[in-house]
RNA sequence: GCUCCGGUGGUGUAGUCCGGUUAAGCAUUUCGCCCUCUCAAGGCGACGAUCCCGGGUUCAAAUCCCGGCCGGAGCACCA
């Protein structure tokens, strides 16, 4: 209710009121910031999609960017030609947007490669480093054995292998650049890291002109100092790395930024790895990048997540060094409890049973779109017939009551054919339709009546009568829904990890856009994929 | 192997720096009840942790000290 910010559109500030909303999770105070003055940086290399862990990363940066209304910086750590993509970047760039996460600043260490170099050589210069033409195994071994080699010794030609290596005159694998630690120190970080290596590759925005590429051990420290960031935090397994970073920003006499870690975020089952995941793309088990079965931002959000809930969930998670998965489920209730009150209610039926309803009268059900939110109804028009779940049709028996919800209660009169008909193969669809290409799994349908016979039984509400949702035969759309499941199981692809549940809609469904979240009544939470599918959201 | 970091109910966390005022708050899960023409949301409630173990310091320790156990990370010319 302040009357502060007049310039600042009010649609804009209650959706950042919202964001930033006391009765939710938070963050603990950062130590050592000035408001106005806090400047933090998310720092995601193009090399992948981002993902979930990207999210935890970004959002918190930005929240204590905004907290202390200081800046949030994007840079683009692209230190390895070998790996960065410009398709990568835009990955990135649409993830953060998605996500609501603006950054007031927008750069790549690319950018500075020029500076960075000239870094790289006022170190050698003032001591603090030196060029080393041993071999990959030989740096290796003598690192494991906490010993120098020669190239580090203060002898005749340093001048002449800086010239060279910053002239461009060595090949790839030739030299690099090394950090002057301490071949000993007990922190294997320490032992003279490469800060400097040759990449004769192409990058997605210097092409070849560049060779001499820092590694991120150089870059991070420098970029950091050099944009601002005051507050800087990353995952805990760069935690041996935080005495490389001072110490090189002692030796070129830099501001130092304050460092704060903070633990990975994955789920169990989901994981994040290239190498578990690039794989199941390149052979097409996976539909993509935006698969639903995988913890990347494109398919949380083609799932039906929104970002509000995946921000909500970071925060509650706070900010800890200790290693644990948190349970995927709870994602799933922030979401649930956003998206609840927006979505729409739709009838499907998995696994659908006729029921032919005799004494009655045709008839318009006026469906409410959602339970006590106005967000419309829809008419349908029914005959005598409807489908309903073979999960509900199957413990039916003569003289059961039910109400076919919003429409009016029947009576069953016969299941005569749940005994007749086929017990037989579970496999078959007693349906029309068929199901598309590659499925990984047909549901399994217990022996399901063909037609259920059942007399109209009043239209009164008994609140202890069971309710069922209906789909009115011919307005029947056949509609299927994929159920994300865990993608690995340990160490092994999951190959039921994508269910697939047939069963009719109603054919409004067909009119929804892609994309649209709705809830199915008795089914769960659904993100629309196609005219005729859905993914489930989740229960 | 060496070094570093963690270890609070099923799960994720708060509290630990500045020891007592909560023998442990919140969320999630599970289970009840209420609400409800959904197995959703909302409301209420319940179950559930001797705060990894063992010592020590103290009138008093989840909180401080020592030892151990378990888990993770780093030891790349990746980030």
């Amino acid at each position: 209710m302040a009357d502060l910010a007049p310039e600042q559109g009010s649609k804009e500030k209650e959706k950042e009121k919202e964001r930033h909303d006391a009765s939710q999770p938070h963050l603990p105070p950062l130590e050592g910031a000035v408001g106005g003055q806090v400047v933090t940086r998310f720092p995601p290399e193009p090399n992948g999609y981002p993902h979930i862990g990207h999210a935890k990363a970004a959002i918190i940066d930005e929240e204590y960017a905004r907290m202390y209304s200081g800046r949030l910086v994007l840079r683009f750590d692209d230190t390895n030609p070998l790996k960065e993509r410009a398709e990568y970047y835009d990955a990135i760039r649409e993830g953060l947007e998605w996500l609501g996460v603006k950054p007031d600043l927008e750069k790549n260490t690319s950018d500075d490669i020029s500076l960075l170099h000239s870094y790289g050589r006022k170190l050698i210069e003032a001591g603090g480093a030196y060029v080393c033409t041993c071999s990959t195994d030989r740096i290796h071994d003598l690192r494991g054995k906490g010993l120098p080699c020669e190239c580090r010794s203060e002898s005749a030609d340093i001048l002449e292998r800086t010239d060279k290596i910053f002239g461009g005159s060595y090949r790839q694998n030739e030299a690099i650049i090394r950090f002057k630690g301490d071949m000993s120190d007990p922190n294997t970080a320490m032992r003279d890291p490469t800060l400097f290596r040759i990449i004769e590759g192409n990058h997605p925005l210097l092409g070849d002109k560049v060779t001499l590429w820092p590694t991120y051990d150089f870059a991070a420290p420098i970029e950091d100092s050099h944009d601002g960031v005051t507050h800087a935090m990353r995952t805990k397994e760069y935690e041996l790395r935080n005495e490389l970073y001072f110490a090189i920003l002692d030796r070129l006499q830099l501001r130092k930024p304050r460092l704060l870690e903070f633990s990975r975020l994955e789920f169990d089952g989901l994981p994040v790895s290239k190498r578990k995941i690039t794989p199941l793309v390149q052979e097409g088990i996976l539909s993509g990048w935006d698969d639903p079965r995988l913890p990347t931002l494109a398919a949380l959000r083609r799932r039906g997540f929104v970002p509000q809930a995946i921000r909500r969930f970071v925060l509650s998670l706070g900010l800890t060094l200790a290693d644990t998965k948190p349970p995927f489920e709870t994602l799933e209730a922030f979401n649930r409890k956003i998206i609840d009150p927006l979505c729409m209610r739709l009838y499907f039926v998995p696994d659908p049973v006729e029921v032919k309803v005799l004494n009655v009268t045709p008839a318009k059900a006026v469906l409410k779109n959602h339970p006590v939110l106005d967000l419309g109804s829809r008419t349908v028009g029914v005959y005598d017939s409807v489908y309903i779940s073979g999960k509900d049709a199957e413990g039916l028996k003569a003289g059961d009551v039910l109400r076919l919800m919003e429409l009016y209660n029947i009576r069953i009169s016969s299941t005569a054919d749940l005994k007749s008909g086929s017990k037989s193969d579970p496999d078959s669809s007693e349906s029309a339709y068929s199901p598309e290409k590659h499925e990984p799994r047909e549901q399994k349908t217990a022996s399901a009546p063909s037609v259920i016979v059942a007399e109209y039984a009043g239209n009164e509400v008994v609140q202890s009568m069971p309710k069922v949702q209906w789909v009115a035969k011919g307005d029947e759309v056949p509609f299927k829904v994929l159920v994300p499941k865990e993608l690995y199981v340990g160490e092994e692809y999951n190959k039921n990890s994508l269910e697939v549940i047939q069963g009719f809609a109603e054919s409004f469904i067909s009119t929804l856009k892609r994309g649209t979240e709705i809830q199915l009544v008795r089914f769960g939470f659904c993100s629309i994929d196609s005219s005729n599918s859905a993914i489930l959201t989740h229960r």
